[in-house]
DNA sequence: CAATAATACTATGCAATGCTAGGTATTATG
DNA sequence: CATAATACCTAGCATTGCATAGTATTATTG
């Protein structure tokens, strides 16, 4: 891959992450940063930890999303899980639209 | 439509244009900027001359397009028409498989 | 022929993002 | 105690889409 599709790459990423996190967070219900990188990471979405944190503070800054620290005993660090709240369930639903509205557009475009 | 999903249909947006513009150059064959506008917009993509027409000199210079001056005589304001270069073939190539894999991912994070 | 409208393109500066690189804090292991 | 592993956080950079404003050329109108 050439670099300038490495950077295309880089470009399109920006949105489509926070769809995918949000996306990922209503199928689990509740997951915390580390899990979310690994997961996503095995999904073929490989990131860093500087670009999810970053990202999910801004997401729950703007009422997207809520964080709780695990109040239970678990055993090693503790750990911050994420959960959607309603505005950002609403918003996820936007963002559904709007992304399977891009794909039909690219088709059609595709097709002439 | 709140004020976040807008901020974010912004950001999504970002190289899904390069992706279109290059997707619908090659569909034509060869395109002049004020008339790539019109399409799009029909397509429901619209954009304004702020926006494409750096992006056009982007492409230009990184080599992914050709640009020519229309020499036969047409009626009003000379034309730039644009057409792919190899290199923007092949560069279009990559972008469409990697799109393809983005929905594929979103896809399968939605069914858990 | 001058004035206006329409078409095509260009330049500048802003806000927002993902990434790199580095750092901190807690627990488990030998 | 020292090291590794886990989990989280921050600063600064480059890139982008967009708004705004402006230039240049041609057609139309009076």
């Amino acid at each position: 891959m050439s670099a300038l599709t490495d950077n295309w790459k880089t470009q399109i990423r920006k949105g489509y992450l926070d769809l995918c996190i949000l996306t990922l967070i209503r199928s689990r219900g509740r997951v915390y940063g580390f899990d979310l990188i690994e997961q996503l990471t095995r999904a073929g979405l490989p990131l860093k930890e500087g670009t999810i944190y970053p990202l999910l503070n801004r997401m729950t800054a703007d009422g997207l999303l809520g964080a709780t620290w695990d109040t239970e005993n678990v055993k090693g660090h503790p750990r911050k899980f994420y959960a959607l709240t309603r505005e950002g369930s609403r918003a996820l639903d936007e963002m559904s639209e709007e992304f399977d509205r891009m794909v039909r557009i690219h088709q059609k475009l595709a097709k002439g």
